[in-house]
DNA sequence: AACAAAAGTGTATTTTTTACACTAAGAATG
DNA sequence: CATTCTTAGTGTAAAAAATACACTTTTGTT
């Protein structure tokens, strides 16, 4: 980018930045990755994911690029959330940051956390530790856009593996929404959509009658889409 | 604001903008107000109202002052939109835009156009001029979000007089669903929620039967809001 | 007085949502 | 190998919500 100042405006300008809501499922509780601040301010302190976005990229590129610079994260479902731009919401200096929400399968994500050399760690949602800046507002606001969106769109799929049982899906639409759901309307709504494929493989190990896998077919969701279907729970 | 360069990272910045969707009707048709351009880029192209947010201002705050500098319009229904970044969506350099779209009541609004020296003008959302920018983007994006948003937040209401007839709120969410609703249905659901207030007063001067006045009590329902009611259409 | 035009009203049918309890399968135990 | 423990998996009836639908009333105009 050429660095002439022939700008259409010379007032001074904020800082844009990035941060990202990460959400993940351990099978009983939704989660949010955090990282500890190196540095002041609110050194020590955990924090979202986040960071300056640069003047070729998107504010969606940027949070890509910071979630695999910051936690190692690759290929992300990501959306964005809200943008934040209280005046004062950064000590140092005026900072607009647009927030996205990133839904991850934390089990494959475990994996691939080692690499990384910034601490980073999972939370439940009702653990929570005290947050740098206004993170907690943040989260505050992605847990209800989460909310919202799980029973007008498929998202649920994201925090879970391809394979996936009936029950381990109901548990995460009851962590989302926080409210117990019947397992027999469950099914019935669910399988409706036509959009959950019955593998022929069962759970293995467990000390009680094993779960079907099930598989949920992304390409062909997007497809129907596209001819105005609209998934519902 | 100090001027000293201490920034916690010296990068380019984009620079950051508000660019707003304003809803009116005007009894049959939804519409959009735009500001025609007086200058480069894209002169004499329609636009959005919109323009670079202070360094004490939040981007809300600006939208709102820019909505009033550049439309004569004061204490309107705004609410945040999304987030533009792309990288070349204004040719002169980065400029990034959160986007926001208010909800105007029309013909309130005309008595005050007057005032202001820019020319604007509402234009039907099926008769929409070629716009600047990616602002025919953004005007998508904001209808989607109203058609979705309609259903479950009384903000049609917004768009009306404060005494308004059922014939004419059932037009308003028939013109923003595009689709037809039955008349004795939609009553029902409508006052059901018990929202709405009859008055004694009636229209007049006109050809046929007239309409009974109502009115929706905000108040209320911001109370009831907070107490978990939620809307429904 | 007759007409034109839109407001206002109720019911029956269909669809969707909800509530609810037992059998089946697999591993662990004695 | 029989018993026990634990969770998966299944159907139906009742209640609630959504839909389809046609005539009477009111007001101004001719």
């Amino acid at each position: 980018m050429k660095k002439e100042k022939k700008y259409t405006y010379d007032y001074e300008r904020p800082a844009l930045a990035t941060d990202t809501v990460i959400f993940g499922f351990d099978g009983a509780q939704v989660k949010v990755l955090l990282t500890q601040r190196e540095r002041e301010p609110f050194k020590n302190k955990w924090a979202l994911p986040g960071g300056f976005v640069f003047m070729e990229e998107t504010t969606e590129q940027a949070a890509k690029r910071l979630l695999q610079e910051k936690a190692g994260l690759r290929n992300v479902y990501i959306e964005q959330l809200y943008t934040f731009s209280e005046v004062d919401r950064d000590p140092r200096e005026r900072i607009v940051a647009v927030a996205y929400y990133a839904l991850v399968n934390a089990h494959q994500y475990e994996v691939s956390a080692g690499r990384d050399t910034l601490k980073t760690e999972w939370f439940g949602l009702s653990e929570l530790p005290k947050l740098a800046f206004d993170h907690a507002r943040i989260i505050r606001v992605a847990i209800e856009r989460l909310k919202g969106k799980v029973s007008y769109q498929p998202v649920g799929f994201e925090l879970l593996n391809e394979k996936f049982t009936l029950p381990q899906l109901q548990t995460l639409y009851e962590a989302i929404l926080e409210m117990p759901i019947d397992k027999r309307n469950f099914r019935k709504k669910i399988l409706s959509t036509g959009l959950l494929f019955p593998l022929e493989e069962k759970e293995k190990n467990v000390a009680h009658k094993a779960a079907r896998y099930y598989s949920f077919d992304k390409r062909m969701y997007k497809e129907l889409t596209k001819k105005g279907f609209h998934f519902e729970l």
